[in-house]
DNA sequence: AATGAATGAGAATTCATTCAT
DNA sequence: CATGAATGAATTCTCATTCAT
């Protein structure tokens, strides 16, 4: 028998799975609310009770992905770190690989996330999934150095993944003016500088 | 007298000037077609002679004024390059300096743009605009070295600017998780590693 | 063959007839603007080319509705003034009764007019219906006296229809705490002080 | 330790306290019942335990403020009588404007009421507070004289009351066609009967 | 080319009311 | 008595697009 408490989240949770569902299939703009409570079978009222509108939704969605996407990345990115004996720059480009990977395989992710992949860096998003904090301490940590604080370490990382978000969308969508598979190598070194890659 | 071709373009870019008048006063979706004509003057149907829609609208308004913010803070950069002998690196910085200064100065611009910054590296931007071809190829060739060719060079200057433009958009309209003042220095010394900047 | 100019009326005029038909049937908060449009036989878009809502088609109906009960009233009792002599108070309570018996016989007109008798005084009523012009024009001398101002017989005369069509409404539809038929001669002589009645 | 009954009351009156300055803050429209309960700091079923729905609860308040309002304008001009030995015409002239003072004090009142200043002389009103009969009493008896009756004056009174009401919502709250300063002399002199004033 | 009245499908959102706890 | 999550019908209003002039 469900508690009370359980029960309400789960007609929250029926809404986002399905919003998630039909945002993926058609889009955004083509899913109504209608559609979302229909196939989440509640009612268009109990919509209204978890979410203050359709962008609302659409932001907690996006950021429940963008952070699940991270997560996984990340795990992945550190198995592969341990096995392997990657220094610190390599399993930041590795990881940058692994999330554009990510990306790439599934288009309509992407099209979703619209560019708002740095919305798993949101202070919500830290809340929501802690695991998100573990991963983002340890990737500070390894960017951290004697002329780099934590904190700009942290910035690094901030942008980085918004750069790769934003740069990834255009490169996969729409393969204008570069696809991605001609970006892949400069998002992945891009702070290998020009001049000291040679050296 | 104006040839025929000028009255037509006449027309447009009345459209134009007044969509953009209000989708920076207001914002896109607060702006009705409705509203853009009465403001430009013409009828409705003509909207529909020049434009697909109002999001074909907005490409080409996007497409205008990140050319025209591109090609600005590039002719500061390239005076103050010549004054001061900056190296490659240096004039890159400062140009990215230059950009982010603009944006920040006209927030309802860089609320238009909407991480759309690289709009203009658009095939049909250089082509509207023959004064970003030239700053490009100048930009390139300070990039260009022995182990980065002129097209990766290119493709850098893209991801730089994509990155500014998503970065900054978030930065500066709602300052989370990081505002713009935080970012700068991670912004215009991203490639700058870390480890190397001591040294 | 209409020309354009009366073809545009005639929308508009189709809306309000049969607005007035659905609000004095039913009632305004059981009309919706789709029933509205549906006995117009015009598209709902062409109803807010008209009309900012429904309470601006209820404006302009009250508007109509009350200046042409006020000017039918005006004409009989003119026509009565002139057949008996009447002077001017006289002429005054034969028109109040006129009006008051007006608002009895139709109370869905009563309901539909909601206390709001005097907006055929307001000034786009007065554009709208030249005819009300004259009758004021012509009741406010009755009222003017050597200390009585052309301006303050209009006041009286406005004051007065307000109280009539406030008064009226209640002792109609309700009959709390009075019916109409007890207060037709408080009304009507209204103004005639207590202790002259007699004299 | 309250009686039962007194806790009964203390929610019905949570909530007509938190609908009345919802009420007059926002607007009866603006104002759901969803924010009289949270307000009033009650559960939404409660309401329905106290009142049939928005508009008996707006019936009871304008009940209580047009009581309130009324009585104690009544007592502020018996005092003033007192002092200065007014006759009878000139105590209503005095209360008349004392109502039309208060009134003009607090747009929002007057905007609640909406026209149903009258609402204070309905059976209901009477039985809840006891202080209008009184009044009433009072007043009715200064109005009778020889050829009236004691019912006249009553209807006369509440004529009175209801005609304050609509003309000054009007005048207060639009001000057109006439502000309320221009229509004060007209109201309190009303029945002062224009040719009477002279000879 | 230019117009602008007309369209009408479709969207978001509200809110009074119920009822199982 | 009291609660408050759930309901879902109903309503207003928008707006891109067309087409006869």
């Amino acid at each position: 028998m469900p508690t009370a408490a359980e029960n309400k989240h789960l007609k929250q949770l029926r809404i986002l799975d399905a919003a998630t569902r039909l945002f993926l299939d058609r889009s955004v703009t083509d899913t109504a609310i209608d559609d979302v409570v229909k196939l989440a079978g509640v009612a268009k009222g109990t919509f209204y009770l978890y979410f203050r509108d359709k962008y609302d939704l659409l932001d907690q969605i996006v950021m429940r992905r963008t952070a699940s996407l991270f997560t996984e990345s990340c795990r992945t990115a550190r198995e592969r770190a341990e096995a392997e004996q990657l220094d610190a720059v390599e399993q930041i480009e590795f990881l940058t690989d692994e999330i554009i990977a990510r990306l790439r395989e599934d288009r309509k992710v992407t099209a979703l996330i619209d560019k708002r992949f740095s919305a798993c860096f949101s202070p919500q998003a830290m809340e929501a999934y802690p695991e998100m904090q573990t991963h983002i301490e340890y990737l500070t940590g390894l960017l951290t150095t004697d002329d780099c604080t934590v904190e700009d370490a942290r910035k690094r990382l901030y942008v980085l993944a918004d750069m790769i978000g934003c740069v990834c969308c255009d490169a996969i969508l729409s393969a204008r003016p570069y696809g991605i598979d001609e970006l892949i190598p400069t998002c992945s070194r891009f702070w290998r500088r020009p001049s000291t890659t040679t050296s």
